[in-house]
DNA sequence: GTGATTGCAAATCTTTTGCACTAAA
DNA sequence: TTTAGTGCAAAAGATTTGCAATCAC
C-alpha cells in the first residue's frame, strides 16, 4: 500500500506546467488530482491540506490555485456569485448545481448540445461555453 | 414629453408583486424598468440613483435588488464570482457575457436549445438552465 | 398609531496585496 | 547565490446586518 514516491505524480506535472515544484504546491496538486475529479473551493482545499497536517496559509492556497488554473491544470466554474470553484476536469463539459448543499457535478460534454449557435456580436468571438443546470431538491 | 404621473407603472409593478411603494423602490423600480432589458450591478443602480438625484444607501439598493429577485421582478445572473448582475429581463433565455468590459447581452431563449437532456440525478429536478457564452475579442 | 422600510455604520466574507523571510535551482 | 515562492497581516471589494429614525397605511 506504501508508495515509495507519493509525489512522482504531481511533481511531473507541476514541472510540465512549468511551475517550480514546492513543498505546498506539490501537497496540493496531490490534494486535488489524486483523487480523480474534483470541484473545490479556496476554504475546503485549505481545511484539507490543514487536516492533512500541512501547513500553507490562505494566501497561498489561492495564489496557488489561481497559478493551477493559468497553468491551464484547472478550470473555474462560475456558480454562485461570491464564491469560486476550481475543477480538476479541464476537458470541456458542464455542470449541475445544486444551491443548497454548494454541489457541482460534472455532466460530459457531448451530453449537451447547443442545437442553434446564435450570432456572435461583430469583432468579438465565443472564448467558452458554460452550461450551468441548476437542481432544487424534487417537489 | 412629460408624463402627469411618471410612477403610476412602477407603482403597479410593485402593488402587483405585493412590496410596500415607498419612494425609493419607485425611484428604482423606474430606473430599472422604464428602459427597456436592463443587466445592472448594485454598484451602478446606485449611481444612477445618484445622478437622478435620488438618495438611497448602498444597503437599501442592496436590499431592494433582493427583493425585486425574491418577487420575480427581477433575475440574477451569475457570469462573475465577486460580482452580482441582475436581469430585468426575467423570461427564458440566456446570455453572453464579455469579461473583459464586463458586458451582459441577451440571446433569447429560442436562440439555444440542449439537444440532449442529462440524466438528472434522483430525487433532484432542474429548477433552471444557464447558458453563458463568454466572448472575447477576435484573434 | 403600528409595523414595514430605510440609513448608516459596522460586521462579514472572499480574495488580493505588500513585504520580510525561506527555499528551490 | 539568485530568484521565485511563502506566510502573515493588512487591504480591498462586495454584500449583509443591527438598530434607531422614518414613512406608508
Amino acid at each position: 500500500m506504501s508508495n515509495p514516491r507519493p509525489y512522482a505524480a504531481s511533481l511531473d506535472r507541476l514541472r510540465a506546467a512549468g511551475l517550480r515544484p514546492t513543498r505546498q504546491r506539490l501537497a496540493l496538486a496531490k490534494l486535488l488530482f489524486d483523487a480523480g475529479d474534483r470541484h473545490v473551493t479556496a476554504e475546503q482545499l485549505h481545511g484539507e491540506a490543514r487536516d492533512a497536517g500541512i501547513r500553507v496559509s490562505v494566501a497561498t492556497v489561492y495564489n496557488t490555485l489561481n497559478q493551477f488554473t493559468e497553468a491551464g491544470l484547472l478550470r473555474e466554474v462560475v456558480v454562485d456569485p461570491g464564491r469560486a470553484y476550481f475543477d480538476t476536469n479541464t476537458s470541456e463539459h458542464h455542470h449541475f448545481y445544486t444551491e443548497e448543499s454548494g454541489t457541482l457535478e460534472d455532466i460530459p460534454g457531448d451530453r449537451v448540445v447547443l442545437a442553434a449557435m446564435p450570432a456572435v456580436p461583430p469583432g468579438k468571438a465565443i472564448d467558452r461555453v458554460d452550461v450551468i443546470l441548476r437542481l432544487k431538491a424534487k417537489s
